[in-house]
DNA sequence: AAAATGCCATCAATTTTTCCGATATCGTGT
DNA sequence: ACACGATATCGGAAAAATTGATGGCATTTT
C-alpha cells in the first residue's frame, strides 16, 4: 500500500490516451514523467499494467482490473474534496434544543462553541428542561431536538433517539478513603459506606435501578441536586458516590483530590444522546445539528468517554 | 484533486491517534513531517481539519467529514492492490468456445493471444461454426461460451447475451470513387452504385433488414463469402459495399486504398458479444474467459470500435 | 531501400517535494 | 515561576518527480 494518487491520475490518463506520449500531453507533463510513474506503479502493484506496442498501449487484464479500481479511487477524492467544499457553513436558521441538567453543564458547552464557529449563519436556542417538559416540547413542536439521557427517554415510541456518547458510572471516593486501595469495588461494598445521592437528571431512579438488583441498598446520607455538591462532600470523605465520568473532574472546589475505581458489579453507563420527534421531518438547521453531532461524536467510536483512571 | 495519499495516510493517523507527534511516530516520520502534511492536506482542501490544543488535537467538523472520506479512501486504495496480488492466472481448466467467422477472423486472435498469457493453465478450445450451430453446442452442452454476432441470435430466451464491441457498418468505396468527395452518403445514393454482398455471418440477411426500411435494393453485382474478395472489388473500383469498422483494413490485398463514408440512413452496427445457454453454470474456466473478455472489452466503454477516418 | 514518423524506454541534470532535527511557542499542571 | 507536553517553524539534507535529450523499434511514407 504506498502508490500515490500522482500514480492513478496518470494511469488513467494513459489508459483513456492508450498512448502514455499524448496522455502525458494531456497531463501537462513530460513522457518520461509519465512512462517513469507507470513502471513505478507497476513496479509497486507487481502486476504488468499495459503492453506497450509500437503504437502505443494497451492494457492488461491486470491493467483493466486496476482501471476499475483506480476510477473508483478516482471518484472517492473528488468526492472527498467536493464535500468540503459545500461546507454547510452558508447554513443559516435557527434550531431550538432541549438540553437536560447534564447535558448542558457537562457536553454541550465545549461542543456548541466549535458548532457556532462552523455554522455561524444557524442561532442555537438552548433551553435547560426536565426531561419530561423536553419529551413534550418534541411532542408538540416547541422544540426541535434534544440532546440528553436517552436511556431516561419514556416516549420511545414516539421519539426516536441515538446514542452519541456512553460515560461509564464509576465509584468516587476521595484519594485516601479505604476503598481506593482496591483495583475494583463491589456494590456490596460500597452499601456499607456513606452515600451521597445525586438527583438531577434522574439519577436517582437510575441509581435505584441497579441497586434494587442488589440484596444491598446505599446508605444515603445526603440528596442533591447539584453535581459541585457531591463532589464537595466525596473529597471531603463525608461518603462515596457513583456517578459517570462526563461529570468528573479530579479536583472538587476546594482542591482536594477525587479518585475514581470501577465498580465490578454491572452499573449501565450514562448514555447522552440525541432525542426527535420520530415522525418529523426535521428542519434544515436542526439536521445540521443533528448531523454535527453525530458526526463529532457518534462517528468517532461510539466509544466511552473517559475519565482518567 | 490534487492532495496525496501520503497526507490522507497521515491525516488518518493523526485522527486515530490525537496526537501529531505520537501519529508521527506510529508512521515513523518526525513529527514536523506530520506537522507540515497536515497544513498542506488543509490548505489543499481550504478547511481546518483540526483544532490545535496544548493536549492534542481534535477534528473539527470539517475533519470529522473528510475522516469518512479518508477511510473510504484507504480501504478503495487497499482493496485496490488486494484485488491484483489474487488475479486468477493460477485458474486452469478448458473452456470450449463457439465462434463465428468475422469473430474468429477479426476479434478474437488478437485477444486470444493476451487472454492465454493472462491464464496459461486455461485451455481453450474454438471452434469457429455457423450460428445456428452455435446456438445448438450452447444448448446441448458441446460448447460452453460462444463469441459471435450477437445481433443474430434467435434463441434468445435460452440463450443470454452480453455485447463486447458494437462495429459501426460504414460505407466502403475505393479512394477515388466519387461518393467519398462526400462527408456522409445516404443508401439512396448508394442504391444506385453497383454493390459487392458479403454473405458470411448472415451479413446478407442484415443488409437486406436496413435495406428493406427503405424504397431501395442494392445493385448488387456480386456475391461472396470472402471479406477479401470484398474489399478487392471494392478497392479496384468495381462496387461499393457496407461493412462494419471492424473489418475495415485501408488497404487492400493489392495496396489499393479502400476509404469509409458514414452513411446518413440508419444502419444497425455489428455487435459481437458472448452468448451462453441462461441457465447454465459457467465452468470456472469459462466464467474465467467470460469474465477476461467482459472485462477487456466491455469495461472500456462499450464505444464503438473505430476505423481511421 | 531508405528516410521519416510515432511510439516508448532510459539517463543525467534539475527542480520540487518531503523529511529531519533543533528551536520557538503556547497552555496546563505542579 | 517552572517544567512538561504538545504543536509550529525554520534551514539544510535527502528523496522524489520532472525535464529534455537520446536511442531503439516498428510502421508508414518517399
Amino acid at each position: 500500500m504506498a502508490f500515490s494518487f500522482r500514480q492513478v491520475r496518470y494511469f488513467i490518463a494513459v489508459a483513456d490516451a492508450a498512448k502514455i506520449s499524448s496522455a502525458a500531453a494531456d497531463l501537462n507533463v513530460s513522457q518520461s514523467a509519465v512512462t517513469a510513474a507507470i513502471k513505478a506503479l507497476e513496479d509497486e502493484l507487481e502486476a504488468r499494467l499495459f503492453e506497450r506496442h509500437p503504437s502505443g498501449v494497451t492494457l492488461t487484464y491486470e491493467g483493466h482490473q486496476f482501471l476499475q479500481h483506480a476510477r473508483s479511487i478516482e471518484a472517492t477524492v473528488s468526492e472527498a474534496t467536493r464535500a468540503l467544499r459545500r461546507t454547510g457553513s452558508a447554513e443559516t436558521g435557527e434550531v431550538r434544543v432541549g438540553l437536560t441538567y447534564t447535558v448542558a453543564a457537562y457536553f454541550l458547552p465545549q461542543i456548541l462553541a466549535r458548532f457556532t464557529r462552523a455554522f455561524p449563519g444557524i442561532t442555537v436556542h438552548m433551553q435547560e428542561l426536565a426531561r419530561e417538559d423536553i419529551e413534550s416540547g418534541l411532542m408538540n413542536g416547541n422544540l426541535d431536538i434534544a440532546v440528553m439521557l436517552v436511556s431516561n427517554l419514556q416516549n420511545s415510541l414516539s421519539i426516536d433517539s441515538e446514542i452519541l456518547v456512553r460515560s461509564r458510572r464509576r465509584l468516587w471516593a476521595c484519594a485516601d478513603h479505604h476503598l481506593v486501595a482496591r483495583e475494583t469495588v463491589s456494590l456490596a461494598e460500597i452499601a456499607a459506606e456513606p452515600y451521597v445521592m445525586l438527583t438531577v437528571d434522574e439519577a436517582d431512579d437510575t441509581a435505584m435501578r441497579y441497586w434494587r438488583k442488589t440484596p444491598h441498598l446505599p446508605k444515603v446520607i445526603f440528596e442533591t441536586s447539584s453535581v459541585e455538591a457531591v463532589r464537595s462532600m466525596v473529597a471531603t470523605g463525608m461518603g462515596v458516590s457513583i456517578l459517570s465520568d462526563m461529570v468528573y473532574r479530579p479536583w472538587s472546589l476546594e482542591g482536594q483530590r477525587i479518585e475514581v475505581r470501577p465498580v465490578s458489579d454491572e452499573v449501565p453507563s450514562m448514555d447522552v444522546g440525541l432525542g426527535w420527534r420520530r415522525d418529523s421531518n426535521l428542519s434544515a438547521p436542526a439536521r445540521v445539528f443533528y448531523e454535527y453531532l453525530s458526526l463529532t461524536y457518534g462517528g468517532s467510536g461510539h466509544g466511552f468517554v473517559n475519565a482518567k483512571p
